[in-house]
DNA sequence: CGTATTTGACCTGCGC
DNA sequence: GCGCAGGTCAAATACG
């Protein structure tokens, strides 16, 4: 419905309108019984104004009477389009009148646009705000996060002692403990020498299934007749793939067995709960119970429900010499969607066997480097209570251990109830990683036989530029951040005496 | 009645 | 080869 501009003439009945090309004049005629009729304008009286008064429907206003049209004229002052005095001879006037109420309707949508704009402006600001703050808060992480970097160089590292299948190592205050003996084939046959005058087998069997490349130049010895044992259970579950026999003199085949490490990888939490089992989001059923030698506590033993098939199991038991720890073992991999409160927890199982089964890949630098002890130095170097990986467990096993307070830093409190949640703990892993990651020899490093300083020189070289170990850690962190819940649990703040056999306290005395 | 737990039996690996 | 220990299975039982 076309709609023109309105035009009154003073002190005259007449109105007039015009459109966008055209001009009329509308008014009663006589002549035609008093209808309303539209004809060309004439020009108005000398001296009359043709004055634009407001919006009006063009073509229904024809058909009306003219005081009604000047009323619905009039009534349309309010919208300030018009008001402009011309004169009505004029028609070129009259077609700028035409042409200013255009700009005027065009400056009132423009008017709108821009209040949406400033709109749009502060809430782009309000954004900018946020962004900022973000920015800042993450300035102020990294720069605490350097901090405890520069820190932790300042606590070297010292030499404490040999144990059987580990040497035991602090940083700053903290211990860890390093499988020297499987770092590469020089450290192997360096070993092997050391057998010779100790009589001690330094090669964890667990270490060996996953590289067996090393293990293959030990061939004939006890260490490798352990290794052929401890992979007899493994083969026979791939005897279906093809795998190579046990106990055969010929060399086991160079490709590592990734399903049945991801299946043997083990992580280990202990926490101080009163409650029968952690909660971490995921759905179990029980479906065994036994009591371990040297344990009065039973073994628990379940399985997870939440997906038909799901290989993922584990292992709830209470701490024989503090029956308020809880430790709680997971093993394999979900084969299914997990909510997000399980996924810190999946994340960190799947990154513990990533990283293992990254120790069992072939290396081209001639023993590889990236193997199942790096990890343990990976997370042990600067809070072996915190995270170790057992030497002695019959599968490489994380122990991840949330009874102690690493750091003042990272401290929080635990009710005695209630778990820490894995949000936690992996951000102290992370905390570890990047301690470790800014390590720097001491001078008592110059104290250690070469071949050790080499080694640690080379872990933290391998570590600080590790792929896997960068993508693992990334999932952890993604998952912190995408599947996080916030939890205000945290680990015990009190000292506790370790007697787990699978933690470096007891390795340590 | 369906589901979860308990518990003794069984299997397997490993040391002696 | 035997015995021990860890791990799993499955029938019996408990529970809602």
């Amino acid at each position: 419905m076309e709609k023109g501009w309105g035009l009154a003439l003073e002190n005259s009945d007449r109105v007039g309108f015009f459109g966008s090309k055209s001009v009329f004049e509308y008014s009663q005629s006589p002549r035609l019984n008093n209808r309303s009729t539209m004809f060309p304008a004439a020009p108005p009286p000398a001296g009359e104004h043709a004055v634009v008064l407001g919006e009006v429907d063009f073509f229904s206003a024809k058909k009306r009477p003219v005081d009604e049209v000047k009323k619905e004229i009039n009534e349309t002052r309010d919208l300030n389009i018009g008001l402009q005095l011309v004169t009505a001879s004029d028609r070129s006037k009259v077609d700028d009148v035409s042409s200013d109420a255009e700009d005027r309707r065009a400056k009132i949508e423009m008017g709108q646009i821009e209040v949406e704009l400033e709109r749009m402006k502060a809430e782009n600001q309000r954004l900018k705000g946020m962004v900022t703050h973000i920015s800042n808060n993450y300035t102020t992480l990294q720069m605490q996060l350097h901090r405890l970097m520069q820190h932790q160089q300042n606590e070297g590292i010292h030499f404490v002692s040999q144990k059987k299948k580990a040497y035991m190592v602090t940083v700053g205050s903290l211990y860890m403990k390093l499988s020297l003996d499987i770092v590469c084939g020089q450290i192997v046959e360096r070993k092997s020498e050391e057998k010779e005058e100790n009589g001690v087998v330094l090669v964890p069997r667990q270490f060996l299934e996953l590289n067996k490349q090393i293990s293959d130049e030990q061939s004939g010895s006890s260490s490798e007749e352990r290794m052929v044992s401890g992979n007899k259970r493994i083969n026979e579950r791939d005897e279906s793939e093809g795998s190579a026999p046990n106990k055969s003199p010929k060399p086991a085949p160079p490709e590592p067995l990734p399903d049945a490490t991801m299946r043997k990888a083990r992580v280990s939490v202990r926490a101080r709960s009163e409650a029968p089992m952690i909660s971490d989001g995921c759905q179990w059923r029980k479906y065994g119970q036994k009591m371990a030698k040297g344990n009065p506590c039973p073994r628990a033993y379940y399985r997870c429900t939440m997906a038909v098939g799901c290989p993922v199991r584990k292992q709830v038991q209470r701490c024989a010499e503090d029956r308020t720890i809880l430790i709680t073992t997971y093993e394999g991999n979900h084969s299914h969607p997990l909510p997000p409160a399980a996924m810190s927890m999946a994340s960190t199982t799947s990154s513990a066997a990533s990283m293992l089964l990254a120790g069992s890949m072939p290396s081209g630098d001639g023993g590889g480097l990236m193997n199942p002890s790096f990890l343990t130095r990976a997370m042990l170097p600067c809070s072996s209570n915190m995270a170790t990986i057992s030497a002695s467990a019959p599968f490489p096993t994380i122990t991840l251990d949330l009874t102690h307070s690493p750091s003042p830093h990272f401290q929080l409190p635990l009710a005695p109830a209630t778990p820490p949640s894995f949000h936690q703990v992996l951000g102290q892993v992370v905390q570890n990683q990047s301690k470790f990651s800014g390590l720097q020899m001491s001078q008592d490093m110059s104290q250690l036989r070469p071949s050790y300083a080499d080694t640690l020189s080379a872990a933290t070289a391998a570590i600080t530029s590790d792929p896997t170990f960068t993508a693992a850690l990334a999932a952890a962190i993604s998952s912190i951040l995408g599947g996080a819940q916030p939890n205000n649990d945290g680990a015990a703040a009190a000292n506790h005496n370790n007697a787990d056999v699978n933690t470096i306290d007891d390795n340590a005395q």
